[in-house]
DNA sequence: CGAATTGTTGAGCATACTCAAGGAGCGTGG
DNA sequence: CCACGCTCCTTGAGTATGCTCAACAATTCG
């Protein structure tokens, strides 16, 4: 079983034939270096790439030279399901570290969503949660605070790196610059810096380099507001976390 | 023809076949004033709402009181197709002017989307046009000086109702208050009216009342570096704004 | 016409930015 | 193993952008 239906059977749509058909589609798989572009803007609509290990990031250049970060792609998300849809790239996908990319087939993949309603279904729901988690970080960018803002950032990353087994309630590995965060949260990384201060005194967070532990995530949570509905994981993950 | 299968009829994936199927769904229709509530965050999935006339908006309401403004729905737009699939409703839908609903059958719904694959792609089509709506607005909203996000929200509703006949070149009505687009941009609603006396002195808008006209065009969407790719439209409109 | 909402203005303050310089950590090659 | 160079983090100082509060004018609506 792969990342990506482990993470679509969340939806608890899919048969065990459904996943067999869709883990048939991983089949050319590649390594991208860290920083290097995964599919750019405007490309012509090919393969769908899916991350099967890394962190990655989708973008855009703004005028001025300033990068925005849209959102953030582990293990098991999709980087371009719609660009098969809309016939458009309107952005660029990146790896932060390096990672290891599946291409599925269009044309495949075209033909399943065709005859499998069921599959076509859990594809919609995962670029559905996407839009969800767009929505709150369009409301966290425009309506927090920035220290708010950062802790926010931070809960959202620590559960769903839960959820691949990557993180547990108190730790967590975070492989973005303050750069990143700044260019994520559309503040200067001079302010991510002493935002991390200010975190760092109220005793919400201890960075150990690109470590990241949570003293009281309850408290951190309640800090920022985080309630993780719109992530829409139905599942209970703690008994994988546990088990880290 | 409604105005929704009028929109998805840009996506050219629908038959004659499939607007008389959707166009079917258009029974229980009604009426909704202004600044009522259309969908309520964490409602069960029951029906699925359609704008059929009208202005509305999705927002959460912010810790504070603060009303976080995420999307502006007109004539033709789903208020929510997803929460049939994502069985959660996540922020709430209110009408901004009157506006006239339709409520679509959520069963006949899921029965069209599971036996017509071309339908459902084409409603698949219309919430990917939704998020990439929403990936600007990220950018926008965080990435961009006040006074051109401001001018880029301008830019982006003119050209979306344009599309429904509802604006060309050099007009439109816009039926909001400073304090929406303040709580639209993020910025204050006082700032909003200082923001717009700059572009009113650039001569890049001018207003009389809840009219906005476009001196310029070109010059303003230059000014704010719209490009209107993000929104997917591939049809050629000025036929219809001409005969406006 | 009157009440309520929306738009406009001013003043003082908070937040976040830029520019710039120095320090810490890490990988590479001598 | 150390030295070097690179990237990233940290700090300071001065500035710009946007906020709040408050009052008043203009519109809109009943």
């Amino acid at each position: 079983m792969t990342p990506m239906s482990q993470k679509l059977r969340q939806a608890n749509l899919l048969t065990a034939h459904d996943i067999a058909v869709l883990d048939g589609l991983v089949a050319n798989v590649r390594s991208v270096g860290a920083r290097e572009d995964i599919v750019s803007e405007g490309e012509p609509p090919r393969d769908v790439r899916l991350i099967l290990e890394g962190f990655a990031c989708r973008y855009k250049m703004m005028p001025g030279g300033r990068r925005a970060i849209m959102a953030y792609l582990l293990p098991g998300d999709f980087c371009d399901l719609h660009v098969s849809i809309l016939g458009y790239m309107d952005h660029t996908i990146a790896a932060v570290t390096p990672c290891v990319v599946a291409d599925l087939p269009q044309a495949q993949l075209d033909q399943i969503i065709r005859k499998e309603p069921r599959i076509a279904r859990a594809l919609w729901w995962a670029t559905l949660v996407d839009e969800a988690v767009l929505r709150e970080w369009l409301a966290n960018m425009g309506h927090r605070p920035s220290d708010r803002k950062l802790a926010h950032l931070l809960c959202e990353l620590r559960r769903r790196l839960e959820i691949v087994g990557l993180a547990d309630t108190r730790h967590m590995k975070l492989p973005l610059t303050q750069e990143e965060l700044g260019d994520t949260l559309g503040i200067s990384s001079v302010h991510v810096n002493r935002v991390f201060q200010q975190l760092r005194h109220a005793n919400l967070v201890v960075t150990h380099g690109r470590d990241i532990a949570f003293p009281d995530l309850d408290r951190l949570e309640q800090f920022c507001d985080f309630s993780p509905e719109y992530l829409h994981l139905s599942y209970d993950c703690s008994e994988r976390a546990a088990a880290l």
